[in-house]
DNA sequence: TTTTATTGATTGATCAGTCAATCAAAAATA
DNA sequence: TATTTTTGATTGACTGATCAATCAATAAAA
């Protein structure tokens, strides 16, 4: 079997993987024999590739967030006009791998980590802020600049807020009534200051 | 000095201790060992007390949920109107004590193991059933029913929205910034359905 | 004397991380 | 082409540390 070139192979697997099995466990105390395990080579060879769970982990975090960043980057390029961009950031947010309660569990688990790792907090602030400049930009070109920050602020915490909410489950709402939800914050606040 | 009636003050201590631990920690993998030092007693006492870590970290939980309860009943009291009852509620989910760094850090902790413990998530759920339907109660009295549900659905995600947004420290906000966006999103919507 | 509070010492389990050894492909050499 | 050497991939077995949980013992009140 031992071919060459089984490294970038490896660390996608190994990375699937642990995102897998956190999600399931809903924390990041899992051990590597498990998200090796998920992956099918043994913990050691995910030691060699990694060199440690932390670093693993801090991979995990931030190739999930690369993709989760062309989700949005195609989604934009897709829409046309600064309201239609807007619409495309909220629905990938929302979009249904994201949804689903094992991505929701595993995202709460790393920003949990956060407070830890100094790593996967700046990976997690770089989504912040891309998530905020996205919004201003579009916003700037429909009310004045001042009220396009606070706007989307409102909006990335309401997304933010619907998001782990939606990991408690207590009342489990629709993507679509999410979606619709930021929706309106955003027309409601853009028609007040015309009106 | 073993005296009678020790137990509600090592509970109170420990379950004090444990928050805190866990705050500056930013994360529930905390030792038993450093609680118990925190509260000033041994390791074996805390299991005494408690029978093993798990319900001592649940016991946290429902403690400080039961605190920031009392919280919105004496701020709801104090209030007269139904728009100042929702600026109680909003006011308190920001207060200073809720919006330190090692508190916001704790709860985190807690939201996440809420995807591994039931016990723990049927806490947060009262909590977060109780936060939408103070809100709902005097928005009732402000819009129609319909609408009622839907804006509290919207601030509460906001609150927690801005909640955790905090906790990354990526854009800090002022506590008196987050009330206002808050209170700016109820008045802006209630407006928007009068006008 | 019984009960409550308290701890030091210990145990058993779990895990991250290491290491030496194996195996097969690729590259170099004859 | 055949043979040897090197290199990358892979693992089983092991180690050392950590930690929750237990327990027997002590000490002071009731």
């Amino acid at each position: 079997m031992p071919k060459v070139g089984m490294e970038p192979v490896r660390r996608k697997a190994l990375v699937d993987a642990a995102m897998r099995v956190i999600g399931d466990h809903g924390s990041l105390t899992v051990t590597m024999s498990e998200i090796a395990k998920q992956a099918g080579v043994s913990p050691a060879l995910a030691h060699h590739y990694f060199g440690s769970k932390e670093q693993l982990l801090i991979e995990t975090v931030r190739v999930h967030l690369q993709r989760l960043r062309d989700s949005v980057v195609t989604a934009l390029r897709a829409a046309k006009t600064p309201r239609e961009k807007l619409s495309a950031v909220i629905r990938v947010s929302f979009q249904a791998d994201q949804f689903a309660p094992e991505t929701i569990a595993a995202w709460l688990a790393f920003y949990a980590e956060a407070q830890r790792s100094e790593e996967t907090r700046r990976f997690l602030v770089i989504y912040a802020r891309r998530l905020h400049s996205n919004l201003v930009a579009n916003l700037k070109a429909l009310c004045p600049a001042g009220d396009a920050g606070r706007i989307a602020e409102g909006a990335a915490a309401m997304i933010d807020g619907l998001y782990i909410r939606q990991g408690l489950r207590s009342a489990p709402i629709s993507t679509e009534a999410s979606i619709a939800l930021t929706e309106d914050y955003l027309t409601t606040h853009l028609n007040a200051l015309r009106g």
